[in-house]
DNA sequence: TGAAACCCTAACAAATGGTAGCGGAGGGCT
DNA sequence: AGCCCTCCGCTACCATTTGTTAGGGTTTCA
């Protein structure tokens, strides 16, 4: 029987770490030989463990996963690279290419996606696409703003008296602030209680605040 | 024994969600009961499934955290509500707040951290991070966070008075609903603007929803 | 046509400054 | 224990000023 293939994550992620370390430990053929949870914790333990395969998240603070891949093909170290991005940008993917990954999987890619492209890396099968990742990416951007809909029905005017009013203001400081008569905002106001459908400050305030303004 | 605390998952990065899931089912008193990739999908379950708790990604396409939170709040649902968030900001953390989420989690905590949480939410004893976040504003020297510490300086029936003006009610309408003179409820609004140090209704609303009321 | 700016009024609500009685909690004195 | 005193929360009231709301308008510009 083939040695297992041995593995280290590091994931400032705690709990994402975590959490596939477990998924990994579950297989027969794969063995977790160490989790960190920064990119200097990780590179100590290239020094020092022998390991197979190395999976790390894209963004760490201080030592990223762009720079493990530069110091692991400085070296010429035989590990095996996978990155994990949160990121379907084309820029950054790029980035890890040139600096020979061997695969890079999206966080939201299947937890078998990410089993079996651990077994085509160990293989040499595995050629990064990234055709596949930007089209996931198209179909989980799609419509993103649903709070912001509201929103829409807002004139761009309005909207900013909303934000001032979200903030505590006046009709008088809004219209000092905007330079404009305290008439014209008394009637952005009456508009936006019309569109919001509410009748008094309070709610106006709940509303903007829950359309993430202020 | 006590019945098995039955959890519903929400996390568009897959792996993360099979990552926690594996993680949740090691324990003998926890019990997935579904693992899902959007917003729409995790309501649904809502709608058809009995669950104890759904712990939510706060970044997900389409339906959010954020989204889900206001969702059960407004069906007044009995779920218990954890946020899982990538972001260690405080805006993010009081619109949770405000959305009555019962625990804000980061992702680079401790898988302790989140399974001690759990049995502390479900037991009614986790209040979001509240004394963690006073402890902090002791430290503070800028009060960033005085709103809390107001919390403590107001009396119950400040505190009631506050929570009726956060939901839009004129002070007649709280006289009448708390069987008290208009006076009274104007004097407590005096107190409240004292103690706050605020000197309009929108400031007091929004206090108010930073504090969790409303 | 609709957004944006401006104008007006009447009614209503809130903000801010007072005053003041009642009752419970706590401290101190005899 | 008993009594006094004070503090504070809660209640209620009043007057004045300022702000908000909901009607009704007009003009300008794209």
């Amino acid at each position: 029987m083939a040695a297992k293939t041995r593995i280290i994550l590091a994931d400032d992620h705690k709990l994402f770490a975590a959490g596939i370390e477990n998924l990994l430990s579950r297989e027969a053929d794969f063995e977790v030989g160490g989790v960190y949870h920064n990119g200097k914790e990780a590179l100590e333990a290239l020094e020092n463990e022998k390991a197979d395969l190395i999976i790390t998240d894209m963004n760490m603070p201080g030592i990223n996963g762009l720079d493990i891949l530069q110091h692991i093909k400085k070296r010429r170290w035989k590990i095996k690279t996978i990155v994990l991005s949160m990121y379907d940008e084309e820029a950054i993917f790029h980035k890890c290419i040139r600096q020979g990954v061997d695969a890079y999987i999206l966080k939201n890619a299947d937890p078998d996606e990410l089993i079996f492209t651990i077994r085509e890396v160990m293989e040499d099968r595995y050629i990064a696409n990234f055709e596949q990742v930007l089209k996931q990416a198209e179909e989980d951007e799609f419509d993103q703003y649903d709070h912001f809909k509201a929103a829409l029905k807002l004139s761009k005017r309005e909207l900013e008296i909303l934000k001032w009013i979200a903030q505590g203001k006046s009709n008088k400081e809004i219209a000092d602030g905007l330079h404009l008569s305290v008439f014209t905002v008394e009637t952005h106001r009456k508009h936006l209680h019309r569109k919001l459908e509410v009748s008094s400050m309070a709610e106006l305030v709940k509303k903007a605040l829950d359309m993430g303004l202020g």
